[in-house]
DNA sequence: ATTTTCAAT
């Protein structure tokens, strides 16, 4: 079923240079993605599926994750073959990049499509949001919009990963310098944009109060 | 102080 993935693992080394959150990233010219796929078919029956992918051919790897949906996600638009229900569906995905404008509002327009189907999206670093008005930023509210949870990946995430995605070999995480600061700056980041509307009324209110 | 970004050579 997971033929499309190229390998289950992540080699330690590509796991730690994708994912370190460090404020300039140099070089980093590719974008990995771990998913975690849990399927519920009624109240009791549950399964996994797990394994990463990376952009490949100038296509972004949240669209090639979206391209291979059907065959992670049996039954994603239909009935169950149990006849017990519709089939539902948790992704996790665990990107070293957030989300470029295009790929969020892809994946915002196809969500809207599938209501059995809920997402939740953790990043190492965020692409492209510097700018006020980045269309990035713009996306990433537009995937808040339609139910899909953003988070900054942490400590916890990354020890997750680490135990889950990579190669490991009984080596113990090693976080990096700097992990948590990072995590937190870029978390405090990610909720500016996410919530620019409590601002923008508070710079009215100040605007009105001649502030 | 400034540095990058799902490449293109």
């Amino acid at each position: 079923m997971l033929s499309f993935v190229p390998s289950v693992l992540l080699p330690k080394k590509k796991f730690i240079y994708h994912y370190k959150n460090m404020r300039w990233a140099r070089g980093r010219h590719e974008t990995y993605l771990c998913f975690v796929v849990k399927r519920r078919v009624g109240p009791e029956s549950l399964s996994f599926d797990f394994g990463h992918l990376r952009n490949r051919n100038g296509c972004h790897v949240e669209l090639l994750f979206l391209r291979h949906l059907s065959a992670l996600c049996p039954g994603l638009w239909g009935y169950g073959a149990t006849g017990q229900g519709r089939v539902s569906y948790s992704i996790t995905w665990f990107c070293s990049w957030s989300p470029c404008a295009n790929c969020s509002f892809r994946i915002a327009q196809f969500l809207s499509q599938t209501p059995n189907l809920r997402l939740r999206i953790f990043v190492s670093r965020l692409y492209f949001c510097d700018m006020e008005d980045s269309r990035e930023r713009e996306g990433l509210r537009m995937l808040k919009k339609v139910g899909v949870h953003i988070t900054v990946m942490s400590y916890k995430d990354y020890f997750y990963c680490w135990q889950t995605f990579v190669a490991r070999k009984q080596s113990k995480f090693k976080p990096w310098d700097g992990l948590h600061q990072n995590s937190v700056r870029l978390s405090r980041k990610l909720n500016r944009i996410l919530q620019p509307f409590e601002t923008e009324d508070f710079r009215d209110a100040f605007k009105l109060l001649g502030l």
